[in-house]
DNA sequence: TAACCTATAACCAAAATTGGTGATATGCCA
DNA sequence: TGGCATATCACCAATTTTGGTTATAGGTTA
């Protein structure tokens, strides 16, 4: 069995030789990198040819989402492990919208940080439960908050036409009704949306997810 | 030091009995309760006074997520943990938006779950790489698709206006600038978003989540 | 230096949206 | 049966937005 082949990215000597003796004590990882930048960054990767990227999250010169966010442009699938030192660090999201695909704290026991480095060679994506509290928030944040307008289906339908940019006189064509009807439906989601214009409303649509989009 | 007290629901009886022996061999974990539906919910919470809810996903009479929702609702600090047997469970996101905490497999050893009692207990999210990829993934889908249209700063800050729902003389005000140099930049708005009406500019704008939102 | 981008501003004419106030018809429900 | 919501249509007048064209000034860059 070929042993996970990994490629180490962090600022930190100590860091370096730490993580470096924890993996060559063990038979089934193998450390074949590890730079203090991501000047690099391609060319060590191409190099090396990794298995997994460690990437600490701070890091001087270019930051590890950044480094991130060019890794997924050259390698779309290779896993990248994200270190932080704190497990309340704002760029957590930056880094999951950069396309890291785990996520754990520096200071990580070795056999903790083992399994992570299996876990996300296998395909998945190892956190703390601290920072899955944080990223199911801001999901549960952005499903939330959607009010109920009692709209008509016939307003609704017309609201749809608005968000898809349709003006009013194609609505009518499209729903085969005349225009001043059109307009009925739009004064009565204005008022029941409390806006005063197509934006407004489309706007408000959108935030309130109505539609797929 | 307090036992943290267990609510379990659950249909599967050889289950219930299961998780009562492993937590009832510790002297951190206390069940205080173990029930087959969710029909008398709210009172055997009541009665029981949990520190955790465990909840199987999938039950007669009335589902896990149901459930949670209903808890959320007279127990919006109650941490709960799903139980699924599978880990592609497509009920995952339904669970998350309805408030569960962490989101584990049934087939977990006692070891494993009992630190996912402990993780959802002090506010973590505990869940296993697997399922957190497909969190991450839908995350990463939602931040996905943004285009960079190149706006100047100014047309950024007259088409963040514009989302707020304000018509051009406002802009103009609140910019210090006349009405004809709003339009102006407007007009190079819509030739670099390839629209041409106000809500269309509005609607690209929130999809390529160019502002908060 | 010339070409280009950014920000500013103006004018005209056409099109679209908005607010207000009506009316008619249908179906539901108490 | 009478009230209520829905869906339809109409007209007036005011406001807003849009397309097209032109112009000036400052900054950057090839």
């Amino acid at each position: 069995m070929d042993k996970i082949k990994i490629l180490l990215f962090d600022d930190n000597k100590l860091l370096r030789e730490f993580l470096a003796e924890i993996i060559n004590d063990t038979n089934n990882y193998q450390l074949v990198g590890a730079s203090e930048n991501c000047l690099n960054l391609e060319n060590d990767i191409y190099n090396a040819n990794p298995d997994v990227v460690i990437m600490d999250i701070s890091m001087p010169k270019m930051n590890g989402i950044e480094a991130v966010r060019k890794i997924r442009i050259q390698f779309p699938e290779l896993p990248i492990l994200m270190q932080t030192m704190f497990d309340d660090d704002d760029n957590i999201f930056n880094a999951i919208s950069a396309g890291a695909n785990g996520y754990i704290l520096k200071h990580a026991d070795s056999k903790h940080l083992l399994q992570a480095i299996q876990d996300v060679y296998e395909g998945g994506s190892p956190m703390t439960p601290s920072i899955a509290r944080r990223v199911l928030n801001h999901l549960q944040q952005k499903a939330h908050e959607k009010e109920d307008f009692k709209l008509t289906p016939k307003e609704k339908e017309v609201l749809q036409y608005l968000v898809e940019g349709f003006p009013h006189k194609q609505i009518a064509d499209k729903m085969d009704i005349t225009y001043d009807t059109v307009r009925s439906h739009v004064k009565k989601i204005y008022e029941k949306l409390h806006v005063s214009s197509m934006t407004e409303a489309v706007v408000k649509a959108m935030k309130n997810n109505m539609f797929n989009a």
